[in-house]
RNA sequence: GUGGCUGUAGCUCAGUCGGUUAGAGCAUCAGAUUGUGGUUCUGAGGGUCGUGGGUUCGAGUCCCAUUAGCCACCCCA
């Protein structure tokens, strides 16, 4: 027998780890429904042609597919066979693979939504919580199997949906206890307006990746990557102003405005930044800053987008993301529709917390109370008395079997159970138990009929 | 998909220049203690040294391959 292992870059979670991912969970589900989202979940796998093709390129090479089966099939072992030679070439063909793994939780919301907007009453406010996969190489913070909490509103134009997504950022950031994140937002037409600047709408992916890494890896590397894909000096020293761009908000507001002149493209996207900026100074904590560097790889977004980033003082990628989508739906035949979302990447903000220690202590309850098992009489007394603890709600154990009292100890110790009750031949005699704190080590003898109301605390 | 580092007991790790029977701490189990835990003391179990091959009289140690994990790139939550 060989030791079994996981999969790469999955987990199992232990009890401890599952109350504080619960935390979280807990605290964003709360905010999403504050705000009136309603919950969705959709299946953990797609027919592949949902989601080939609206990631990009890389996208499309970290989608998780699943083999078919019956592949062993003797009668189509010719067809299969051709096919399989095309999945060789790169291709995919539905006689091999026709599922996969979702990627996100984004396109099967378009799907859903497709499928059921004469049905569903707009706007469509809905969040999700499941995890998703990718055949990415794992790393720090980077896992192939994760959850996303998603927030979108579908079928609205209206730019106070952002000002909500932004605010419930805030919120749930604020609850978690999360000092130091920074809410980056930017408008993906000024990428579009940029990529007009500087030769067309081609090279509007390109230029939206290079600028991307500016903060990663510096402004020279970024015009060498341009320069990589094409563009002349000219072009570089257009990009180059617009990735100097500094200061406040107001200052980037100022800067860009002078930048893009009477583009239309730009004006348009500066205005709704700008609206948004005014709009938040009345709101509370909300560290918001426009960041024109910001573009994001999912090429569906078009409006405004935003990226979350953990405390500097934490080495981690964006803890969560997302923006405007005009015409999600518009993949799937149903024109017109469009959407705004976020979405909140769990296990890196479970990474951050863990590095900051940011947990609650209370957090790892367990059983309040341990009855020792002393034999037959004496452990059927009290399992009868435990039920009538647990029917108060008191979250007891019988240990299992008559051990030493060194034993069972140990148990309630390792199992962090404040109170144990001892019931031997000593107290069926008396009809009492001995009730002791182990923290303290104090001990009291009550009588059977006192244990229902004897104050084990909270919880 | 590309590159770097690491795999020795359940966990964290030593292991010298290639040399006899591979060690420690923690954890586990047993005893000191038959109705009182945490501290202490004594003892025990536990290993295909990731896997496969090679060099050598001899490999945990050197070489090659492979696999897994971590980290970085690409990309992303």
């Amino acid at each position: 027998m060989t030791k079994p292992t996981l999969p790469q870059g999955t987990r199992d979670f232990g009890p401890e780890v599952v109350r504080k991912r619960n935390y979280i969970l807990n605290t964003i589900k709360n905010v999403f429904e504050l705000y009136g989202f309603q919950p969705l979940e959709t299946p953990a796998m797609e027919n592949l042609d949902t989601l080939m093709g609206k990631y990009g390129e890389e996208g499309d090479k970290l989608i998780f597919k699943i083999l078919n089966n019956g592949l062993d099939n003797k009668e189509k072992e010719k067809q299969i066979k051709e096919d399989f030679e095309k999945v060789l070439q790169g291709k995919n063909v539905k006689g091999i693979t026709e599922r996969a793994l979702k990627y996100d939780l984004t396109i099967p919301l378009a799907r859903f939504v497709a499928m059921n907007h004469n049905t569903l009453t707009f706007p469509f406010k809905r969040y999700q919580i499941q995890p998703v996969w990718r055949a990415d190489r794992p790393q720090k913070g980077r896992y192939r199997e994760f959850y996303q909490c998603d927030a979108d509103v579908v079928g609205s134009n209206s730019l106070l949906n952002e000002l909500e997504l932004a605010n419930i950022y805030a919120e749930v950031f604020t609850r978690l206890g999360l000092k130091g994140f920074e809410i980056k937002i930017n408008h993906r037409k000024l990428v579009t307006a940029l990529a007009e600047l500087c030769g067309g709408a081609e090279k509007m992916n390109d230029i939206a990746i290079a600028i991307d890494k500016l903060d990663k890896v510096g402004l020279e590397k970024v015009k060498e990557e341009l320069s990589g894909k094409g563009l002349d000096s000219k072009r570089i020293s257009i990009v180059e102003s617009y990735l100097n761009i500094s200061g406040g908000n107001e200052d980037k507001i100022s800067a860009l405005k002078k930048l893009f002149g009477d583009n239309e493209t730009a004006h348009k996207g500066i205005e709704e930044l700008e609206w948004l900026k005014d709009s938040l100074l009345t709101a509370h904590y909300l560290p918001l800053t426009i960041d024109p560097t910001l573009a994001r790889g999912l090429n569906y977004y078009t409006g405004i987008i935003f990226e979350v980033k953990p405390p500097a003082a934490v080495k981690m990628g964006s803890i969560g993301g997302g923006g405007r989508y005009d015409d999600l739906t518009g993949l799937f035949g149903v024109p017109n529709i469009p959407g705004v979302g976020i979405s909140f990447g769990v296990d890196r903000i479970y990474d951050v917390m863990e590095e900051l220690n940011l947990f609650p202590a209370n957090l790892q309850f367990s059983t309040q109370v341990l009855f020792f098992n002393l034999g037959e009489k004496e452990s059927k007394k009290a399992f009868e008395l435990m039920q009538q603890l647990r029917h108060n709600g008191i979250r007891c154990e019988l240990y299992h079997e008559a051990v030493k009292f060194d034993k069972q100890f140990k148990y309630a110790e390792n199992k962090n159970i404040p109170f144990v009750v001892i019931i031997g031949e000593k107290e069926m005699q008396s009809q009492t138990c001995n009730i002791k704190t182990l923290a303290t080590g104090k001990q009291e003898i009550i009588p059977f009929s006192a244990l229902l109301n004897y104050n084990f605390g909270e919880k």
